[in-house]
DNA sequence: TCCTTTTCGTTGTAAAAACAACCGACTTGT
DNA sequence: ACAAGTCGGTTGTTTTTACAACGAAAAGGA
């Protein structure tokens, strides 16, 4: 586990804190690691969770399929961020979504709630780590909001068009590349790949982007 | 304020408080009261709000109205809800969504960061505070998954279903009212309201679910 | 290298949604 | 009681999407 001290230090959850002050919360907080190969799920929709976690390795998605097989991508999870924090409240019911790993992947289980009860070993990073579960917990709702700012568009395009604009805001340039491949996008809109790929090279034809794999460029 | 106070007891972050823990609490965020007519906007896109927000009375929609004039409501507020609790943290950019009183309201504007920096005062009810403060964040998040998950779907009918049914479970009834009317309904689901009036008409034709005005019943 | 699999663009068709327009029932205010 | 406005259902037309099927290019494995 001490190997991944460095990325847990560029964590928000751990932003700020010493290496003696995450190897204490590491012990305060009952830390586990547990690794995955690329196709394993993490978690399942309808398990209970009560940890957080954080990825330390890999990749993640966190997704969703219907009855009838269409997958939703709900968001996707990179290194040094955590996951599952929405489900340590007692009242939460079980999860919604699954997880799966995307690449071969570690995640560090947490427990949560000697977080949020006071620490009786009082270690010197607790209270700034309650200050940054918030606000980590605070962007992830923010992330969620901008998503349904995608989703609430009517067609295919307007969607693309609501999310390449959003991204290149975040990535502070209009050439970015995103963190899916057409089927994945499609998962994450909610739209049809062939329906989305066609509506993307419209937009290439009519000028207002340029495209290659998952490397885009708006004009 | 303080006739409110009665109100504030039943909230998540005030769950467990006495009425003095309130009253002090409410000093120590500088607790503001503003009132708001039926139709006024409270707060606007772009602004930008460093305040936890709690509804006392009336009701209010956050939503957003996009370029060509379509509305989404991403959600409503009841009484004892709290709302804007997300831009609390520093780097949270301005408001994403306009947030409306649908209905005469009242709202007391409390200072979050007080709550997160340990209190000088130390109030007796800070540390769990902090604990509801961060349950209740995670609610709301759950709930956007939720609004994500019906928003997901491809087709007005499967999103009607996917709502409604929801509904009826978090409601423990077949039978419930929803708090929108039509055109609410409508712009929640982000379709076209005589379009999912036909869906719903249907949906009922074929015997799947009754309604009248705003209560519904699944069969 | 060769074979298999994945990825992505393309096309045609059927299904669904958006849009606009209209009507009747019901509210609200005067 | 009347006029104006709101709300919800209905219909027809146009636009958009979903779906299925195919082929070329690229990636990956043996």
């Amino acid at each position: 586990m001490k190997k991944y001290i460095p990325i847990l230090k560029n964590t928000q959850l751990f932003s700020g804190a010493s290496d003696e002050d995450i190897e204490a919360m590491l012990g305060c907080l009952q830390a586990k690691l547990c690794t995955y190969e690329k196709g394993e799920y993490v978690l399942r929709e309808g398990e209970r969770v009560e940890r957080l976690m954080m990825l330390v390795k890999g990749e993640l998605h966190i997704q969703r399929d219907d009855y009838w097989g269409n997958r939703s991508i709900i968001s996707m999870v990179g290194v040094g961020e955590m996951f599952g924090e929405a489900y340590a409240a007692p009242e939460s019911g079980p999860l919604m979504n699954d997880v799966l790993a995307v690449e071969d992947s570690a995640v560090i289980f947490l427990d949560i709630g000697k977080l949020l009860t006071v620490c009786p070993n009082c270690c010197k990073f607790h209270a700034m780590a309650v200050k940054n579960l918030f606000f980590a917990i605070s962007e992830k709702n923010r992330k969620l909001v901008r998503k349904l700012g995608y989703m609430s568009r009517r067609t295919t395009r307007e969607k693309l068009i609501a999310y390449l604009s959003e991204e290149a805001k975040r990535q502070n340039s209009g050439s970015f590349s995103i963190p899916f491949n057409r089927q994945q996008l499609a998962d994450f809109l909610s739209v049809d790949r062939s329906a989305m790929s066609n509506e993307l090279c419209k937009l290439r034809d009519e000028g207002l982007i340029e495209f290659e794999k998952n490397r885009f460029r708006l004009l």
